[in-house]
DNA sequence: CTGAAAGCGCTTACAG
DNA sequence: CTGAAAGCGCTTACAG
């Protein structure tokens, strides 16, 4: 007798004595075989519409082999990432498409080293796949995950450099900050620095090559002192951005790797009797809603979180279904929203 | 044969083969079980760790009728509560609480009525329990859960009006929208207005009778003028500060349901010339990150996101233990944080 | 197209 | 304290 109280849930068994066949031919009709006669088929299926039956999902899964539970893992150790508007729509893109499968997402945070070992030990139990959002490159659950062989896809390149041997789904971001610095550069800004996110992130590492890159192509001065790193934070932001006034007095615009620093920034140019744009152009990164609420509006490169997420979900499917095939690496386009701000 | 390639992970038979014991005691041991001699515990522990064991949780589902799994339903119907940090803090709660217990959280997105149902009928199927984020009072949901008896606790009172039949936790909205605008009133403010969040969510309708609470307290007159309604959205409380500043021209204080809205209101105010915190206090609620971006500084009131959490998933878990029970209801203390807006 | 049967990997009274 | 056995609710070759 199972422990749960009032658990007299019908079963296949019920389903077929009502319906006037074996359990067997209840079970291909709910699987939707093909071979099952129209009359079983009819039968089976008014026999469980009458008794409200659902499926033991554990029973099935015992079985198959396949729970149908699918890991989001989210890289937290970092208090701002799990707030940042970047979790949610990946998740939703991932839920969506995984809902579809009839596939769930298990939330799992790795907010320390004994987290994530946690997350490989569950995932070897329960969870048919992972898919890995963000995460600082983190290479201790690439190789626990590699070490259980649990299907996984991640948000963003792993690892930040060489040759990557893991599934991933990854915005433009060089691209992305590419756009963004030209978009200052193109109007006249001669003197725009960068603040960085965290550069172990493929995020702010490839956000960091992008404002290079346009910096390099106008054939314009780059030296160390225009850089800051901060972590994605607001208050990060601020305190870059007075670094960089600082060093760069003569500075006129800064491309701010994502838009909560962004904000940061705003905040320091205002305290510092800097406006913007006239003084200097500022432009984040993300099209977080934020960015819509400061004055003036964030001019932003939006990056398309929701299909970064629905893809990540197709692409753990297809691994599922075939497993042992190539790492595919996804690379989805950015594009740049102007507000006022640049 | 299972469809999962290169399942081949032990099975508890063979650990309890290497031990030397039968299939039941290697259970035992595993399970904690006080009834086993020191030599069988000695024997299985070392067997399970030398083959790397890891319980099949379907199979132990089967069985004890429990998956261990708990749906985190969130109603994102409206965009901007998902990525609201409220989401994120009681989310992050409730997981620590829950992996304690090794139960993990399934998340479940409720977008629109098909996906209501869909989550009713999941939580049937998989799932011991439900944690509820703060859905707009959604009757159907609440009908959905208790037709299929699925344990659950909401974030947030349930329903708005009127005794409530399920479990929930709630920060005192109420009393924290009366913190808010008493300091106001305290610091001389004498025409204080409200924009206020949805008005079928309990945070909304709580947080305006908060403010009422203490303007009639004050003595001072409230009108129907003095109140416009947003919903929680940036652009919303734009809308609703243009409103408000067109009815009431003489307005010295406002105070706004949320930090999202008031950030945008904040905005309004810049654009209009009125400055904050010398012309117009502001206050907001949820102490959320961009309240400390501003400028000035937001003054909120922070509610104790992760503990609703906690709580949430412990009710649940004493819900599961003992089924049946009258329903639970606690309400957490809120607090001031003052910056520079009021 | 269908039924009978085996089996997925565990837990849990039951007897001893 | 322990083993043998039943059983949780499904799916899936297999034979017909």
């Amino acid at each position: 007798m199972p422990a749960r109280t009032g658990s007299q849930r019908p079963t296949l068994e019920q389903v077929a004595a009502l319906a006037g066949v074996s359990r067997g031919t209840a079970s291909r009709v709910l699987s939707g075989a093909s071979n099952v006669s129209p009359s079983a088929i009819a039968a089976v299926r008014a026999a469980a519409a009458e008794l409200n039956y659902r499926p033991n999902l554990s029973a099935r899964s015992l079985v198959t082999g396949r729970t149908g539970l699918v890991g989001l893992v989210v890289n937290e150790s970092n208090d701002h990432l799990f707030s940042d508007p970047y979790f949610a729509e990946v998740s939703r893109g991932a839920h969506d498409a995984l809902s579809e499968a009839d596939v769930a997402l298990v939330l799992t945070l790795a907010g320390d080293a004994r987290e994530r070992d946690r997350i490989v030990e569950i995932a070897s139990m329960r969870l048919d796949g992972l898919l890995v959002i963000h995460g600082h490159s983190d290479t201790e659950l690439v190789a626990g995950i590699e070490r259980v062989r649990v299907p996984a896809v991640f948000s963003g390149r792993v690892p930040i450099e060489g040759e990557s041997k893991v599934w991933y789904v990854d915005a433009d971001n060089r691209g992305g900050a590419r756009l963004a610095t030209d978009h200052m550069l193109g109007r006249g800004r001669r003197r725009v620095v960068h603040i960085t996110g965290p550069l172990d992130m493929a995020a702010g590492h490839d956000r960091r090559l992008g404002w290079q890159d346009a910096l390099d192509a106008a054939g314009l001065e780059r030296t160390e002192a225009m850089v800051e790193a901060g972590d994605f934070s607001p208050a990060s932001g601020a305190a870059a951005m007075r670094a960089l006034l600082e060093r760069v007095p003569d500075l006129d615009g800064v491309f701010v790797a994502n838009d909560l620093m962004a904000l940061g920034a705003l905040q320091t140019l205002a305290e510092a009797g800097r406006s913007v744009p006239d003084d200097v152009a500022v432009v984040g990164f993300d099209d977080a809603d934020a960015a819509r609420a400061s004055t003036p509006g964030l001019t932003t490169v939006a990056q398309p979180m929701a299909d970064i997420g629905r893809r990540m979900a197709e692409l753990l499917l297809q691994q599922l279904a075939s497993p042992d095939t190539d790492p595919v690496h996804e690379v989805l386009a950015t594009r740049l929203v102007e507000r006022g701000s640049a």
